[in-house]
DNA sequence: GTCTATACATCGATAGAC
DNA sequence: GTCTATCGATGTATAGAC
């Protein structure tokens, strides 16, 4: 993924270190602008600016604006594709459920540009390179294969289920942003789930369908 | 409302009157424009070209794009406000809340551009106008009242059920635009959720609290 | 009141010199 | 790789004809 070029493998190169470093810092300053104005306020002037350059030398790294948006999306799936990597997930099904609601609604609510970014269609004409969109594919998968470990074969069931953690997602970040009115209701709204779709039992859910 | 003028009350004002016409004709063509192009990439010069005017003349109608945006908000929260008007509510109270959740998701569904606009933060630095925002009030204490004869005093709960409807309608349009996919769960989802608040009875749920 | 004309600052993007 | 110069388009705004 580093070297491309058959000839001195092994070898550092330099110029393309150099050139991914300041990639990397006009992602980070990107990133801080989204957060502070809007996902759709972003302006290549003013993030060269932000990184100390003229403009037009933005398209030395980036072939367009939605190209930094692209990098962007990439970036946010990366994040949330490392911490589901970071939890453990439980044998207990209402429990492997509570820690995935959990860890997505968090990722959702602390961020409200990377939300639309990642989740929502908001950008005109803007569209995830194939590279981008397999990170967003092998997060959706990550998530599925944990409910179908907990037992969640169906997938109506999942539909339910994915609706019903973006809404909390959503409803924090339009109605609660920075706050914690909907992430207290994560543990109630599983217990919903978890009783519609596993049988009424809550403390022992081991009958299946 | 139709006039301030204490003189020559009753008498149509013909000039005000083909006024509101021609706004009412920028106002459709932007509705056009947003839900073709998407909500983000209206332009005032395109809105002018659609409706055969100079771009500035339409500052003759709206101070600013931002006002155009308002306007729109208030036009979307007043048809909700009419649909909601124009259904009947069951006593039965899971009845009440299948046919509210329908009413909500299915308005939402219908329209990407008018949900962003409506229930989502997503343009920079805009925000409605006392007057359009009142609108949006009304239509969420018409909802919240329907809930409350349903049953539904708990403030969780009502906030559980926000967001499930809100998830519902945000992975339709999101996931499937223009499909059903999540709208056919909408019965499931109120069984759902009725269960959790109302109890396990579920055909004749008479069982409060 | 509504139009035309014109101005200004900003935007994304490209070409070419060094 | 970074710069200057430039392009077309945008949102905003003012002046003046009718």
């Amino acid at each position: 993924m580093t070297s491309t070029i058959p000839a001195d493998t092994g070898r550092r190169d330099r110029r393309r270190d150099r050139h991914d470093a300041t990639k990397r810092e006009i992602l980070d300053a990107a990133w801080q602008m989204v957060r502070a104005d809007g996902l759709n306020a972003l302006s290549l002037r003013a993030l060269a600016r932000a990184v100390d350059m003229e403009p037009q030398s933005l398209y030395t790294y980036f072939a367009s604006k939605h190209a930094v948006y692209d990098h962007l999306f990439a970036d946010g799936n990366h994040e949330l594709l490392t911490r589901f990597e970071q939890i453990e997930i439980s044998d207990d099904p209402h429990q492997a459920l509570c820690t995935i609601a959990r860890l997505f609604v968090t990722f959702a609510a602390e961020d409200q540009a990377r939300y639309e970014l990642l989740f929502q269609r908001t950008i005109p004409d803007f569209e995830p390179s194939p590279e981008s969109y397999a990170v967003a594919t092998e997060v959706f998968s990550r998530g599925r294969s944990v409910l179908t470990a907990a037992g969640l074969g169906d997938d109506a069931d999942f539909d339910l289920w994915t609706a019903l953690v973006a809404g909390l997602a959503s409803q924090q970040l339009a109605n609660d942003p920075g706050g914690d009115r909907y992430i207290r209701l994560i543990d109630a709204a599983v217990a919903m789930f978890a009783e519609h779709v596993f049988g009424k039992v809550v403390p022992n859910p081991d009958t299946k369908a």
